[in-house]
DNA sequence: GCAAAAGTGTTTAACATACACCCATGG
DNA sequence: CCATGGGTGTATGTTAAACACTTTTGC
């Protein structure tokens, strides 16, 4: 029994911030925006929470319907309430990101819009309403989070060699590490288990290939 | 010009847990609920926020409006969207985070409601809505933050007594922490400097007083 | 003079950092 | 046989952890 002519009411989005490390770059998912003001814009996928989902469910719909994902790491990242941040009218918008491994990427291009690319976040390209601001703080809680978490494990396929797990921590933090001191690191503290294969066929000495002990978020102090 | 009909609306609210540490525990402040279904039940400052105001804002209306607190730390927590998580229709509560200091405590006695309290967040009472998960989320981004980064400048008064400063972090983390460590560890970050001024009046050797380097929260090593 | 909290250094272990060469494969 | 990335160990410096007694005040 909602007393409506009592309250105000606004509307909630939900913009999901999908990153993946992809061509020696932390990359994000962009739609072009077909609609005024902002047509061709990018824009991060993004939509209306239904009055009838929770907003967590509305986010992983979202990414489902908008950019075809499932099973990957989703998390609320922060709340965009700014009075004018939508021309549409008040429009607040709950921002999520996700993080997708590397060989997930083939799902992407089978999407209804011929408009959807990943972009480099050093590179974006003119957004939409707030979305620069919603990716930077997206890269920003991402890159916090691989020093004090295991978080990576959500950009990383099964198995992986220790170069490619570098390589991921180096192209988000933007510098590089010593690479017996990183191995020594990740292996001291279990982060990674040998799976006892080889990544074969490549024109130099074939590479261990390893797996994460753990798929669900931890606090570990990697760096 | 919002197409209205198009569109599902919700109403946004806000809650504010504000914190402090007072008679060696670190304490929630509760307001009394006077409304079926939960006359009776204890809640956190919160309400609705405006249409023409932005979230952050409403935030700082409401600390001010129901804690008559200004001048606090306060940092966006999460964003709770459950569907029914009020009985009066689909609310999403932006939940903020608040600290105080425990010298600013005299301000809240002096407020409008009698059914105003502070509670240990280890023994709180029946709480209403989901306001009991939204304190221990608070409680948990406190514990964190707490660890890396200065956070803490915000729930102590300008000067302050290293063995205070040490209580602070021992009460909400939950172990205690040796003398001597503690004290080269803060010193050694220059995370406080000493004022030159003593504590006198109390039973025992004067302890000297600090204030921190920094008041604006910054990424620090501490535990 | 007693109770109560303040203040102060050293030793040891763990961890972080810097650094260079040989190995296995494909072409 | 050459190019490419894979794989490995040690020495040094820094930081963390454990630990006990003396000092200064109020009463």
């Amino acid at each position: 029994m909602p007393k409506a002519k009592k309250y105000q009411f606004a509307v909630i989005a939900s913009d999901v911030v999908i990153l993946t490390v992809r061509n020696g770059a932390l990359q994000v998912l962009c739609i072009k925006m077909q609609k005024a003001p902002f047509t061709g814009k990018w824009a991060v996928p993004g939509g209306l929470v239904r009055p009838t989902e929770a907003v967590d469910h509305g986010a992983h719909r979202l990414l489902a319907e908008k950019a075809g994902l499932h099973d990957v790491y989703l998390e609320q990242l922060y709340t965009f309430g700014k009075v004018n941040r939508d021309p549409f009218g008040r429009v607040v918008s709950v921002a999520y990101f996700a993080l997708v491994p590397s060989d997930h990427l083939q799902l992407r291009t089978t999407k209804e819009y011929a408009g959807v690319r990943w972009f480099p976040v050093r590179k974006l390209p003119a957004m939409a309403y707030d979305h620069a601001e919603i990716v930077q703080t997206a890269v920003q809680r991402l890159q916090a989070k691989l020093g004090y978490t295991n978080i990576v494990f959500s950009l990383l396929p099964k198995a992986f060699t220790l170069s490619e797990l570098q390589h991921v921590y180096e192209v988000i933090i933007g510098k590089s590490f010593d690479k017996r001191n990183f191995r020594k690191k990740v292996l001291g503290l279990k982060l990674v288990r040998p799976t006892g294969q080889k990544r074969v066929g490549e024109a130099n000495r074939p590479a261990h290939l390893f797996s994460f002990t753990h798929r669900s978020i931890a606090r570990v102090d990697i760096l």
